[in-house]
RNA sequence: GCCGCGAUGGCGGAAUUGGUAGACGCGCGGGACUCAAAAUCCCGUUCCAGUAAUGGAGUGUGAGUUCGAUUCUCACUCGCGGCACCA
């Protein structure tokens, strides 16, 4: 008898759908369609992952199961491969990023073709080819046309040293990774993306996504939609009394309690007046310290710190009050108006605030203490206003609406919309990405390259590393920067900048329906038969990437590129494996587990691949068990040398164990269909390994022919997860076609249900005794039958039972 | 701090609408085969008492609803993840 041997049975299968190109697919109308995917890789140096060998087990199992099903299955693959890896790898050692790339998605290839994905290799992309960025840079120059693409001055990390910006993961502990040096923020030219114009959009859209519950509230705070009034206070002093200072807030109801006002340093008043005020000194020292204060550091330190503007005075438009105006770094410019009123009574941060720079507190509740804000806006109707003038004494719920009405009559505010998210800043003065197609002219401006020069390849450099005059490298290429205005026809220059990798993958999901269109992004008809992905499947990227890619469809959407909105109908959202010790996989500390090392050990894919499946729920966090792995090589193997007995038995016509042979299967084809189609893979496999326990029992009864019934499903059913062995099986009994072109085995409903059921006896809701009864008694007869029981005799002690719950086929409650 | 998720044997986990808690796997104990070991196969394995039948306890803690709660409600503790001075 052959030995179960994946060295050898994996590679032949893998050749075969090689060769035959087995996972091809096109449109078609004679089957249902199944887009499936993972999220696309970064083809690193280093090879696969425990992670990704995860992600795209799944995404496998869901294509497998469904080609099983007759659906026509879409699972493609491509390469997420601009990106600083590459580029700090160019700069160091001086290859050129595209030549390190294409040995590393070579490798990668190779590698997903040994754990037996079954992938379109047809539809391959690849987001550096210039026949894809071509159409990253047309939907750029399409946003750019609805003035959904724009310019504006931005804060941008910067180190004065090395005179480059600097990205934020460039940023260690507010110092420049490469010269140590503290970096400041700088404003400079970027392009964004309008994401905020979708904003209600997308966030209309989320309760009727297939998504978890956790990355859909992690979008909706994202994306952190709120109302408040935009209201305007009158300057006064120092020269500002014809200028007007305008904040939002959502507890305008507190008005009465505002007793300063807070700017962000890089608020515009700041530099205007702040040079009159008598502590000119001061102010322009907080702003510089603030400028060069990182991220980092205004997380350590929590305390509030700021300066008055002193002589500078807002008019509260509802009293008259004159009140002083602060600069602070806990107000931010990029939020609301980038500047406050503040009302340390019932707001946190402006209480400490008031204690430590002794400002007066005014309370605006009738608790006349310091009461949050949150709790009243968790019910307004509990508390009632006070020191508010003729609003004293109503309940905030229509303290809040009569003095909305106030503001409103002054002309001094009004009820807006306000989000947290901010435009997607887009450009990066790097080398390694898809150059920004824009020319800027003196005459004309900026101008979109036209669709019939696109793409704008990405010139060939000496040297990447940044040149220190905060441009990309590619401003050094002055015959690549000097190029004549497609409006005009005079001089211009090329924009020098890249695009954020992220708006690479915000549209390979539709590229993937159309690969190698030349003529457009992909083609309508094509991307509206496959998308939406049915199933995509990624263990990261909560807001970025998930955000993004349904922005982009909501506007392709219309474009009238896309026939729907919302780009992925259900998201698989996974879990991380953690090395065997508990802690995070990680290279420096040696508890890295590479799969295509258990592959080689002679564990082989299947036993990967079935592996991590069985590791516990997807969605949760797991831990590597190298035992574990043994466990399920174990299982694989009893499938293999189960099979291989049969073949070689002597067979009985039939046997008296048959018939519950076929119960058992017929169970188990129903229970693993239901899991997979759940998603509980775990659980599915739980089932074939009871099965194949069971069938180890009834082997001493010997063979009959309808053991190869319950051989052939069972090849079918371990398919998704181990569709090596399951193809090598499927072929030893006879299978015409591959495993996963066959027809899905059926299950008989009459098979399924038992003959007999076990009746659980409670007395009390205390299980006594179990029955075993015919399926379908009837309640008399069960209730009899467990009253006659000795041992629930011995506790109702012969009393008459109170009551007697009854449910069929699973239990009788005797209550004394 | 806010939001989301979770807590079940020695371990990973199971329990599809409230109805036998611990499926399946690992580990551990015992046995078969073997000169022996590995591999393989079989049996047992929540804890406590008992040879056993059986009894008692038991799903993070405390209460509640119910004939009956891992499952539902309330309060709390701990852990994980996301966001974080968002006005």
């Amino acid at each position: 008898m052959q030995r179960y041997n994946p060295g050898e049975i994996e590679p032949k299968w893998q050749q075969y759908w090689d060769a035959h190109n087995s996972y091809h697919v096109i449109e078609t109308a004679d089957k249902p369609k199944l887009y499936v995917s993972g999220m696309f890789p970064y083809p690193s140096g280093s090879g696969l992952h425990s992670g990704h060998a995860f992600s795209y087990t799944i995404v496998d199992a869901i294509a497998r199961f469904y080609r099983a099903h007759g659906h026509n299955v879409l699972n493609p693959m491509g390469w997420d491969t601009f990106g600083l890896p590459a580029e700090n790898f160019a700069i160091k050692t001086g290859t050129a990023p595209a030549e390190v790339t294409k040995d590393n998605i070579a490798n990668f290839k190779n590698q997903f073709k040994r754990l037996g994905i079954s992938i379109d290799w047809d539809r391959e992309i690849n987001t550096t080819d210039p026949e894809y960025y071509r159409w990253t840079q047309w939907i750029f120059a399409q946003f750019f046309k609805r003035g959904l693409a724009y310019q504006k001055e931005a804060q941008q990390w910067w180190c004065p040293v090395d005179k480059t910006v600097l990205a934020n993961e460039q940023v260690e502990n507010g110092k420049c990774w490469r010269c140590g040096n503290e970096v400041e923020k700088k404003a400079m030219k970027q392009w964004f993306f309008k994401i905020t114009e979708y904003a209600d959009a997308l966030l209309n859209e989320i309760p009727d996504l297939d998504w978890p519950e956790k990355i859909k509230t992690a979008q909706t705070n994202w994306i952190g939609r709120s109302e408040g009034m935009a209201i305007k206070f009158q300057l006064n002093g120092l020269g500002a009394d014809k200028e007007h200072l305008e904040v939002f807030t959502t507890a305008h109801d507190t008005i009465y309690g505002v007793t300063f006002m807070v700017v962000a340093p890089e608020h515009p008043i700041v530099e205007r007046y702040g040079q009159f005020a008598d502590n000119q000194a001061d102010i322009e020292l907080y702003v510089e310290k603030a400028a060069r204060k990182s991220e980092l550091d205004r997380e350590i330190e929590k305390k509030k710190t700021g300066v008055p503007i002193e002589g500078l005075f807002a008019i509260n438009p509802i009293n008259g009050n004159k009140i002083p105006v602060w600069v602070a770094d806990y107000v931010l410019l990029s939020y609301g108006t980038g500047a406050i009123m503040a009302v340390p009574g019932e707001d946190e941060r402006d209480f400490e605030f008031a204690q430590k720079y002794d400002i007066p507190i005014v309370f605006t509740t009738e608790q006349q203490e310091f009461v949050d804000y949150s709790h009243i806006k968790a019910d307004r109707k509990s508390y009632r206003l006070a020191n508010s003038d003729t609003f004293n004494g109503m309940d905030f719920e229509t303290g809040r609406q009569k003095i909305m009405e106030s503001i409103k009559e002054t002309d001094a505010g009004d009820m807006i919309v306000q989000y947290k998210m901010r435009d997607w800043l887009i450009s990066r003065q790097r080398y390694w990405g898809a150059p920004i197609p824009i020319i800027h002219c003196e005459k004309d401006g900026a101008v979109a390259v036209p669709d019939d020069q696109l793409p704008v390849v990405l010139p060939e450099v000496k040297d990447y590393a940044p040149k220190g005059d905060g441009q990309s490298v590619l401003a050094t290429v002055e015959d690549w920067v000097n190029t004549t205005c497609p409006e005009c026809g005079g001089p211009a220059k090329r924009e020098t900048d890249t695009m954020d990798g992220y708006a690479c993958s915000s549209w390979y999901l539709l590229r993937y329906a159309d690969p190698k269109n030349d003529q457009q992004a992909w083609d309508p008809a094509k991307a509206n038969y496959w998308s939406p992905v049915d199933y995509y499947v990624g263990g990261d990227h909560a807001v970025a990437h998930l955000l993004y890619v349904r922005f982009w469809a909501h506007v392709f959407n219309d474009m009238g590129l896309l026939s729907h909105k919302e780009p992925v109908k259900k998201l698989v959202y996974h879990g991380y494996i953690n090395a065997e010790d508990g802690r995070k996989m990680s290279k420096s500390l040696g508890n890295v587990i590479d799969p295509l090392d258990i592959v080689d050990q002679g564990y082989g894919a299947d036993t990967l691949r079935t592996y991590v499946m069985f590791m516990g729920p997807i969605e949760l966090d797991s831990s590597w068990s190298s035992k574990g792995v043994a466990g399920v090589y174990r299982f694989l193997n009893r499938v293999w040398t189960l099979s291989q007995e049969y073949q070689s038995a002597e067979k009985a016509d039939e046997l008296d164990s048959d018939n519950q042979l076929r119960r058992l299967t017929h169970k188990t084809i129903k229970k693993v269909t239901g899991d997979y189609r759940n998603l509980s893979f775990n659980t599915a496999i739980a089932a074939m390994m009871e099965l194949v326990n069971e069938l180890y029992k009834l082997k001493v009864n010997g063979f009959s022919s309808e053991w190869q019934n319950s051989l052939r499903a069972l090849a079918q059913l371990i398919g998704p997860v181990a569709p090596h062995l399951a193809s090598e099986l499927w072929q030893q009994h006879g299978g015409e076609n591959e495993v996963d072109s066959a027809e899905w085995p059926a299950w008989d409903e009459t098979l399924v249900l038992d003959d007999t059921v076990t009746i659980v006896v409670q007395v009390n809701g205390k299980v006594r005794a179990k029955l075993s009864l015919p399926a379908g008694t009837d309640e008399k007869t069960a209730t009899e039958t467990a009253l006659a029981d000795e041992n629930v005799r011995k506790f109702t002690a012969n009393q008459k039972p109170a009551k007697v719950v009854y449910v069929p086929g699973r239990l009788v409650n005797i209550v004394v």
